[in-house]
DNA sequence: CCGCAGGACACTG
DNA sequence: CAGTGTCCTGCG
């Protein structure tokens, strides 16, 4: 049975770390690999729609219940923030996605906005998964990799990918041509894993469209690297505003100095950062990058970073 | 019409 | 290598 106190379905599926849920009258409807599910509480119990026998070990599994909570909780407790976010987002939880489909998700993240890549893995979906029918709506599974690598680039495109479309279909050939990937990748280290998605195994690249910080999605959202610690521009923004001093003052004024945040980060800039701050945090440090990225969303407007200062006139 | 949003990549020096 | 410009799309 499971709880409300140990599953906040908003504060997980609005985190952004998945992007096919969707809301109705408190009850959440996705699919979680070909099964469509609909997920609601009554009286603080989670009441499971959808699926067959199993759906519910199968629920569990997706969204961590296993792992030991609390006691992840006190292990990334370090400061008077975090201890004020893990209070007011208690129940928010890791997910544990497909690999595949995670890592299309957060090809299509770059350079992009939540509701533009929800936009883009439906159109995705209605176009190459299979339909999935239930009380009267249409859903739809996400596509295999074999549909998406045989798929035009054009019509890839028309689902408004833009550049990404032949990004997502090469990274879908050489998945099919490399199967093992994503279990080699699950049996190595944080860091192993990382030098397999960002193509520095061999010093080939052969997944495109994915740098570090979609590789840190991928590792911690879908392959167990839960001390990955993707920095976006967002958690750039919180790291400069409250953990300064973990990744060295002076060196944050070099950053902006150097005001490169018109692009991402130098892949040596955000290798360097996201190492403080996995040390700080520990090997759950991507669960306090979760619970820090969905404060700072809800919060809204940080201070902006400053660009490249405008030449006054 | 411009700036920008969960970066990666190709191209110079 | 390190530093820039550009990339499709949608929205304010």
């Amino acid at each position: 049975m499971i709880k409300s106190h140990d599953l906040n379905l908003d504060h997980t599926l609005l985190s952004g770390q998945v992007f096919r849920w969707k809301k109705k009258n408190d009850v959440w409807t996705g699919v979680i690999e070909k099964t469509l599910v609909r997920l609601s509480y009554d009286h603080d119990v989670l009441e499971v729609r959808g699926g067959e026998r199993g759906i519910e070990k199968r629920i569990r599994r997706y969204f961590r219940i296993d792992d030991s909570y609390e006691s992840i909780m006190r292990s990334i407790n370090t400061d008077r923030l975090m201890s004020t976010v893990l209070r007011n987002l208690r129940g928010l939880r890791l997910i544990r996605q497909d690999p595949w489909e995670c890592t299309v998700s957060y090809i299509c993240a770059t350079n992009s906005n939540i509701p533009s890549i929800v936009n883009m893995i439906e159109n995705l979906s209605r176009r190459f998964g299979e339909q999935l029918e239930s009380e009267g709506e249409t859903f739809h599974s996400f596509p295999s990799p074999a549909r998406i690598a045989a798929a035009d680039v054009h019509a890839l495109t028309e689902c408004k990918v833009g550049y990404r479309a032949p990004f997502i279909k090469a990274t879908a050939t050489s998945i099919l041509k490399d199967e093992t990937i994503f279990s080699r990748v699950l049996n190595e280290s944080y860091q192993g894993g990382m030098d397999i998605l960002v193509g520095k195994e061999l010093g080939k690249k052969t997944l495109a469209g994915i740098g570090p910080k979609v590789a840190d999605c991928i590792l911690l959202f879908s392959l167990e690297k839960m001390q990955a610690f993707p920095i976006d521009t967002w958690m750039l923004r919180t790291i400069v505003n409250n953990y300064s001093v973990v990744i060295g003052e002076e060196y944050v004024l070099s950053l902006g100095a150097k005001s490169q945040f018109g692009s991402s980060l130098p892949p040596r800039d955000y290798a360097r950062i996201s190492m403080k701050m996995r040390q700080y945090f520990g090997r759950f440090a991507g669960y306090a990058q979760e619970f820090l990225y969905y404060h700072s969303r809800k919060e809204g407007k940080l201070i902006p970073i400053q660009k490249k200062s405008p030449l006054s006139g």
